[in-house]
DNA sequence: TGCGATTAAATCGTGTCAGACCTAATCTCA
DNA sequence: TGAGATTAGGTCTGACACGATTTAATCGCA
């Protein structure tokens, strides 16, 4: 190991570089449904546990209220969720899907299957990937 | 496959965690360095190869000017870096490594050691997972 | 030679991200 | 009960990130 670092050598650059081509990938496939890519993973996760609190969202998604709040209220803007004070403790908020919000899942199912086969054709491989990183950040979070 | 999709199962969520980690990890390390993680990318890229054009590093941190233009600047501030038009073509711009911004190499090893003792001990296995993003990310620029 | 096409950065607007701090509501326990 | 601690969101500032556009320099070819 005589030589320099590069970034080819950084398994956090790899990371990095994957993170925006997957960025650029949905960015156009989103674009007509009017979301970005954090919003879409806002719903990904609501489609799944619906009237969640913003906390519960950020530990999901490891995201902080300084990003969601507005990220929240441009989704609200979009007519895509409400965003309602907890009545039993006013402290918290509740994000709840519209009738739009929920509509956009029949759209999720096309959108995997295009960026999968942009990934590649062996799913299961795709999978190995995804367990690994999950791993991974199991293990930095411990830190 | 008649359950509702979940981030956990999305491939490109685990990346988009795991990128998140990563520049969590990074940060308090480099922050006393005075830098931010894309700018410490910046500066492997020239510790590899000074003397690039806006272009060529672009091209190999997958960011346009319009991103790398104002960091670059914010580096030119920070004395790592010296933005120069090229006397033979006016219209590109040779960034060049201060003497500061060569010297910081030397926390560089240190650093890399440190990240890697996060992410596990075995260096085998990050070194198979950063080829299999690098291999996803060859897919994805096809596109 | 000169004019349209191309190229390289810079600029602009919008949308994440994160650290630090603020405010309001709730809890806790003497 | 009531003062301090805790919790949940919100705000502010600075730094990426990207699409779209602009400006300046260079190229290409009639």
């Amino acid at each position: 190991m005589d030589r320099s670092l590069t970034t080819d050598d950084l398994l956090c650059f790899s990371v990095y570089a994957v993170n925006h081509a997957i960025s650029r990938l949905y960015r156009p496939l989103l674009a007509p449904l009017g979301l970005t890519y954090p919003q879409y993973l806002v719903l990904v996760a609501l489609w799944d546990r619906d009237q969640r609190r913003v906390n519960d969202l950020g530990a999901e998604l490891q995201l902080d209220s300084n990003t969601l709040t507005p990220l929240l209220k441009r989704m609200e803007a979009a007519g895509l969720v409400t965003r309602q004070r907890n009545p039993e403790d006013e402290r918290s908020l509740i994000v709840t899907l519209t009738a739009k919000g929920r509509d956009l899942q029949s759209h999720a199912g096309a959108l995997t299957t295009c960026v999968q086969d942009a990934m590649g054709e062996d799913l299961d491989e795709l999978a190995a990937l995804r367990d690994r990183l999950h791993a991974l950040r199991d293990r930095l979070e411990q830190q």
